[in-house]
DNA sequence: GCGACCCGGGACCGGTCGGTCTCATCCAAC
DNA sequence: GTTGGATGAGACCGACCGGTCCCGGGTCGC
């Protein structure tokens, strides 16, 4: 890798939790100069504008929270219970992230008004992430694991909009409680209303 | 009436829009100052700082939320259907309001860094909210419409963080789709975990 | 060792920010 | 009709915004 991409990319990681603490308005060059100890003119060699600079560093931020939200998802073979664990994972896994709470709702809301650009992310983030869910419940089904009559689509759906309200509550009372109870509420729920009942004995627990 | 404070309201009323929509440094005075169509001197007339019209501009902007969601639902008797009520409010009863999304949502995010001003206002609003929701169950729990096994205050809580992780997948996706899936889910979640369950004929219907 | 180029510093730009202050006008009480 | 407080206009302020540009120095390939 050039030296110049080198810099490039630390400085997208540097950049990446201002903007998603700050959001875009809020993240000041000079917040950006300050973290990543170049001048302007350090930064603006590798980036020709700061929205090109927030969207990598939307797109790092978020690959990241992916990446933790799934970990150790693959492995688990019974399908409900690799969904159990990703609703898990959001709780659990949170450390190494980018601070400042979720990239995907704080860019949701942030870019709500104006900024068509981080908003295309922002919105493809999130069919991402919910595709991701869907073809596992959808695998599932196939399985048997899923019962036949749930939409996977709509699980996905139900379980991120249940994460992501929780994990705003959760973050402006600066207590556990809310999401807390989402996981505990999500968990129930693919027990009860997703997973296939099982007449006989031997029942997967995770 | 005096009428500077005619002209408060006035002022309020035309910037709370702005700021929901905006957020708070995203709304510049040159904005406030086209929608009320004052100039600097009008408006820093009526309040001492751009931090204090925002706030009651939030305060303003949450009780007409607020007015909406539990509309119609004081006169229904049974607090089961009430909150039923409640849950389909925030789909149905959305005119009329201040433009922009769920103020409580976008100050959560808005304020997430910095402004403890507009943060604490927003802590206040989410636990007014959440206690009157929470009331409502406990008045269901004496008068034997809610299980006793029902935690309130966690019932609440899931109710407000359902609601408001799709409502920000909906404003994200530009569809309806994550609210009434939101609003279908609570709906079943209230009259399969929280109604009594009647061993009779005459099971309450909304 | 030399030349070309990659890189970052930092002065500079016009524009806008939130906020202050003075002054003309309006209106109501007398 | 006069007067005095309430009201809003708008010039002005320093700070800071995102962005540009040029130059000096470091680092390569040769």
């Amino acid at each position: 890798m050039r030296r110049g991409e080198e810099t490039r990319q630390e400085i997208i990681r540097r950049a990446a939790p201002i903007f998603n603490q700050k959001g875009y308005d809020g993240a000041a060059l000079s917040d950006l100069m300050r973290a990543t100890g170049l001048k302007k003119g350090g930064i603006y060699r590798h980036f020709e504008s700061k929205q090109e600079l927030a969207g990598d560093a939307f797109d790092y931020a978020w690959k990241l929270a992916m990446d933790r939200r799934f970990e150790g998802s693959e492995q688990i073979s019974n399908t409900v219970d690799r969904l159990k664990q990703i609703v898990r994972n959001s709780r659990d896994r949170r450390t190494g992230v980018v601070p400042g709470g979720c990239p995907l709702l704080n860019t949701a809301i942030d870019s709500d008004d104006g900024n068509p650009k981080l908003r295309a992310k922002a919105r493809l983030a999130l069919s991402s992430w919910l595709d991701r869910m869907q073809s596992i419940a959808e695998e599932g089904k196939r399985r048997g694991e899923v019962r036949s009559g749930v939409d996977c689509g709509e699980l996905a759906t139900l379980i991120a909009s249940t994460l992501e309200g929780s994990h705003m509550m959760s973050r402006l009372q600066k207590k556990e409680e809310p999401r807390d109870l989402a996981i505990r509420h999500l968990e129930e729920y693919l027990e009860t209303a997703v997973r296939t009942r099982k007449s006989k004995a031997g029942v997967n627990r995770s």
